[in-house]
RNA sequence: GGCAGCGUAGCUCAGGGGUUAGAGCAACCGGCUCAUAAUCGGUAGGUCGUUGGUUCGAAUCCAACCGCUGCUACCA
């Protein structure tokens, strides 16, 4: 008997998407699928997992959009938080909590956290310059603010870029300078905002991210480098009314905390929301207090500095609290070359697939071409060939050929198997070590060469069919026949947990068809042999061919 | 402009100082017919972006250049 061990304690923090608009496969892709296969194999391995994330309901995108649209802020938050809920439902992405940034309960953490920070003197006031608007009443962000590029000439730059030249601009080098929002000229005005002290934690920040292990070097690297050039202090509150408010008196109205120093603090609130709702108030400590717990967070690339930087930076000066284990960012997936994008509305919204496809298919379309090392390149045609030349034709044929036979040979109950010869053995051996390759890919993140590794066996799985030819032996020799489709019948039920993380909804199935008893939730990272005698359920099979010529499947992602 | 990642077969991607560079798909040939016309085997296909350097040896390390992507601190 294996000795027990205490689970390990996983937490699996995801990127807080905004509340802004609906999201694309590129977010699927980028942060929330991969978060979710990494934590139902953690999960499926018995380990303690705490998946948490959010709508992030702050920042000037929401209100942007409130604005054009002439709603308020929490309108569309209104609109998107239930929309985001939807597609981790129908989409399998197993959070233990997806709350907001908008709670009570998060601007208490973030308050403790400001409070802290400020106390121990990484947070401090001071005062820049900013170019106010007279007629809309308001500062301006540097992005509302338009003039002639200093460099080019181009007359509708903007306070952060010139769209011509592509430099980066402070607001003050424009010339001639506008606001976007009643076209007057602006005036710099002086006003007060919070620090936080970046700059000292450079040094420490350097040691951190040099003696971290099996980190990406996209996301290695950029942070070194970026921490080698030297780290500036940021302002963590921002002339606005919408936001988390700031829990000291000093400046006066019209300042909130600013959207980034408390989005990532949600991670925090929300394991003690979970927590909370479990009626177990302590218990998020056991993923945030006790070293030995693992915290991973799932991002895109243009995350790293917020989660790899700013974030750690952050949780050192609070003290007490874990530091991130990886930050395992993936880069973008870009649709026929084109990066997908929310507001150059690239890539159809996640609904649009869900209302097409089985959500295995959409999981493993975007699982077999992570971008876990450059950006991907998808097309909505390639999610279509994969799904039926890889998961239909490789691994759901492996599957239903096998209770086809076992039905019309055996009733439908699992056979009892003779002498297992060299080639039983190999791929029932092949089948047990590919549990633990696949394990420790994922448990090192790289999920796609996990798939891969689960999908060759699975085709060993085909080859292993037809060399012992269980349809021809079936006339002549029913023990071997038996023999054959035992093993292959042990060998899927190994398949299915390997692939669970990854296909959820299709294991689940393949775990009610092989008759086996309790949720394949229970059934832990391990396939013992069936038992000869099991009966079978019916089966049906379990992807459905995309046919490319019904007008459905070509191109749509150019859009 | 600066920084980072990437540039490998027709397509999508692995690999990464050491014998003849890999996978899937597409192409071609063959076997099988249990299975969703699905499976399996084989063949063919690459001067590993360009140029130069280090090395006994470079796709891999270095430099320059070209191209793509991202970041560049007030989009987040």
């Amino acid at each position: 008997m294996a000795e027990t061990h205490d689970p390990r304690r996983i937490l699996v923090a995801v990127g807080w998407p905004y509340a802004n608009g609906s999201l694309h496969l590129g977010h699927i892709a980028g942060a929330y699928l991969p978060a979710d296969i990494f934590a139902r194999y953690h999960r499926l391995a018995g380990n303690d997992v705490l998946m948490v994330s959010g709508s992030d309901q702050h920042g000037t995108p929401v209100t942007v959009r409130a604005d054009n649209e002439g709603r308020t802020p929490q309108e569309v938050v209104d609109q998107f938080h239930p929309e985001f809920l939807r597609y981790w439902q129908e989409l399998g992405i197993s959070f233990d909590l997806f709350t907001t940034t908008g709670t009570k309960n998060h601007e208490e953490v973030v308050h403790d956290f400001f409070m802290t920070l400020l106390r121990k003197g990484h947070v401090y006031k001071g005062t820049t310059q900013q170019f106010f608007d007279r007629q809309a009443g308001r500062f301006l962000p540097d992005r509302y603010v338009e003039g002639t590029c200093p460099n080019c000439g181009y007359e509708k730059a903007r306070g952060d870029q010139c769209d011509n030249c592509g430099r980066t601009l402070d607001p003050d080098q424009l010339i001639d300078p506008r606001s976007r929002i009643s076209g007057a000229t602006p005036e710099m005005r002086p006003t007060e905002h919070f620090f936080f002290r970046l700059s000292a934690f450079g040094p420490r920040l350097l040691e951190w991210l040099r003696s971290r292990h099996g980190w990406r070097k996209h996301v290695q690297n950029y942070s070194i480098a970026w921490a080698e050039e030297g780290l500036l202090d940021r302002a963590i509150t921002r002339d606005m009314e919408w936001g988390v408010s700031i829990p000291v008196e000093d400046l006066g109205p019209g300042k909130r905390i600013y959207v980034w120093f408390e989005a990532f603090i949600g991670y925090v609130s929300a394991a003690k929301e979970w927590a909370q709702l479990r009626g177990e108030p302590d218990a998020w400590k056991r993923w945030w207090e006790d070293p030995a717990a693992e915290t991973y967070y799932f991002v895109g690339k243009d995350n790293i500095f917020f989660h790899a930087l700013f974030w750690p930076a952050v949780l050192m000066g609070y003290e007490g609290l874990n530091l991130p284990t990886n930050v395992p960012a993936n880069q973008y997936v870009t649709f026929k070359g084109e990066k997908a994008s929310k507001s150059e509305g690239v890539g159809d919204s996640v609904l649009s697939y869900l209302e097409r496809y089985q959500p295995d298919m959409i999981r493993y379309g975007l699982a077999a071409n992570f971008p876990e090392t450059s950006d991907t390149d998808m097309t909505e045609a390639e999610m279509i060939r994969r799904n039926n030349d890889e998961l239909v034709a490789t691994w759901g044929n492996l599957v239903n050929r096998v209770l086809a036979m076992t039905g019309k040979n055996f009733d439908g109950v699992v056979p009892q198997p003779g002498p297992l010869d060299p080639r039983d053995e190999r791929i029932l051996a092949r089948s047990q070590s590919m549990l633990a390759e696949v394990a420790s890919q994922i448990e090192s993140v790289h999920l796609k060469a996990a798939l891969g590794t689960a999908m060759s066996v699975a085709q060993e799985a085909n080859a292993y069919l037809n060399e012992t030819e269980p349809w021809k032996t079936a006339k002549t020799d029913r023990e071997r026949t038996g023999t054959s489709l035992y093993v292959a019948l042990c060998v899927i039920n190994a398949l299915k947990v390997a692939l669970y993380p990854y296909l959820p909804f299709s294991s689940r199935q393949i775990h009610e068809y092989l008759g086996l008893d309790g949720p394949i939730e229970d059934a832990g990272w391990s396939a013992d042999r069936l038992a000869p005698g099991a009966k079978l359920a019916a089966a049906q099979p379990l992807f459905k061919k995309i046919d490319v010529t019904d007008g459905e499947g070509d191109a749509r992602l150019s859009a």
